[in-house]
Parts: structure tokens; sequence; C-alpha cells
DNA sequence: TTGACAAAGTCCTATATCGTACTATACGAT
DNA sequence: ATCGTATAGTACGATATAGGACTTTGTCAA
């Protein structure tokens, strides 16, 4: 078996972590990895379910309750019980939450920018199925 | 702004988070995802530095020195002073670690397998040349 | 050879994340 | 109608990870 045949998913873990601290790093946020990223999902979206996070980014919903609940405190977000299905919350981003999500969004639009600016569409394009692969063999069991 | 100019970055913390909770349910293991990727990592290899560790996956020294706390208090790693520098550790697979350490190695190199089996190798080259790119971007500041 | 600075790890404390068990609601079949 | 099962979310307790201060050792210049 190759040694190296797992360089791939190694390097994955080192970029997904440099992509955290880069993060948490961000001045004039303070907020976490995981609030930042919401709300950068968020942002002109303004709208979604902890179900829809958890579909999004992998967190348990338990986790991701947390997460709300220290968005909700802030008051950066706001949690109705759903018309549609009383079981289910939306979360929709305050006046504040939209204005602060801005610099995250901003943040990662930019490191995406600079990561993905100069790689074709076709490597792009190679990437994400790459990633939809995993994705789909990790959950595979 | 493209609303989507940031889909890549969340689909990678997606897969990186699909991978992680694949790792923590390996049957027969009891090792959280950093043991289960560190242990792979020495794997074939049974000698590495915190530092070493801290270069390739980005956990902060002081996480990884717990992490190494927990392999050693369970036989599967010793940490014995460097005679180069005495500064640093090396950490070294025991027999037992070394034999555990075969089935996160073995788990994700099928995953790999799986997941980039059937993509070519420009495409895989490409992936890593993001990833590469990814992490550059997120470290310079 | 000493003094200043960098590098390797650890300790301690705080907190983010998880797993599991639980409640409430929805939904499909009979 | 109701019964069984699936789905949405939360509460609680346990633990993994992080951040920063600190110790020891190395390094390089004068």
């Amino acid at each position: 078996m190759n040694a190296d045949s797992l360089r791939p998913i190694l390097e994955l873990h080192r970029a997904t972590h440099a992509v955290d601290v880069f993060i948490a790093r961000l001045p004039d946020i303070g907020v976490t990895q995981a609030e930042a990223i919401i709300l950068a999902f968020l942002h002109g979206k303004a709208d979604a379910t902890i179900a829809e996070l958890h579909r999004a980014f992998g967190h348990r919903r338990s986790t991701l309750t947390n997460v709300v609940d220290r968005l909700v405190e802030r008051g950066l977000a706001t949690r109705e019980v759903s018309l549609r299905d009383r079981r289910s919350f939306i979360i929709r981003l305050t006046r504040s939450g939209a204005s602060l999500s801005k610099k995250p969004h901003a943040a990662l639009a930019d490191l995406a920018r600079q990561s993905f600016g100069a790689v074709s569409e076709r490597d792009l394009a190679a990437f994400q199925r790459v990633l939809s692969r995993l994705i789909e063999a990790s959950e595979r069991r």
C-alpha cells in the first residue's frame, strides 16, 4: 500500500485547518470559526434552519444549537418558529448581524479569489468533484 | 459579489467534517479524529516530533501535547527526548500502536481509493494544487 | 562566553464541539 | 383516527481543542 495514498486527505485537513485559523483570526469580529462561517453562509441569504446548516457543514445539530444561541445572545440573529413546520426554527440575521456578516463573507470571498483566481474553471470543477466524492464516500456507512 | 464565490470553501469544510465523522466512527479503535489521523500519519513512519505534526496538520502545539499524552497513556506511543535537539521529543509508535495504526490507515487509504480512484491523475493534481494555494493564502497574514 | 532572540513543548484555563437521551411535531399506512 | 416511525431541535454531561504564559534549549553575533 502506497505510503502516500492518503496524502490528499491529510492535505485536506491541513487546508481546512488553515482556513479555520484564518477565520478565527479575523480582526474586529470576535466570533469563532463556526460562527463566522455560518454568518458568511447566511450573508445575503438571511434565512436558514438548523437542519439546513447541519446539511451544509456537517456540524452536529446540538453544536449548531449552541452556535445559534451565541448569535442570538449577541443580537446577531433571531430564531422564530417556522409556520410551515412547527418543529423547526427559522434563523434570520438581524440588521446588525447582516452588517457584521459582511466581514467574514468578504474575507472568505477574498480568500477564495486569491486561491481560486488563477485556477482554471476545469480545475476548480475537478476540485469540487473530488470533494463531493469524498463526502459521499465518507458518509456511505 | 457572486453569492457562490465561497461555495468551494464551504464544501471544503463539509468534506473535512465528513471525513472526521467517518474516522470517529471507525469501529474497534476508540480513538478520536485527531488521534486516528496522527496514528495514520505515523503508520509506516513511526517517528515524528510535535512540531512536525503541527506543520502537517495545523493543530496547535498545545493540542498536540494532549493528543500525544493520550496515545502515550494508552501505550500506543512513546515520547523520548531527542538527542539532536533536547528541546524536542521523538514520538514513536509502540508495537501495539503500530498494530492499531493499521486500522485508521487502511480505512483512510480505502476512503482515498474510493474517492480518488476514478479521478484522473490530472484532476487529482489539480485538487492538491488548489489545496496548496488555499493553505498558502490562508497563512499569508 | 555572554546576551538576545528564536524555537520546542508543556501547563493551565476557557470554551467549542460532540454524543446521547429526550420532547414535540409531522407523515404515511392501514 | 391512530399507530409507528421519521424528523427538528434542545438539554445535559463529557471531552477535545485552543490561547497564552512559561521553561528549557538552541543559535548567532559581538
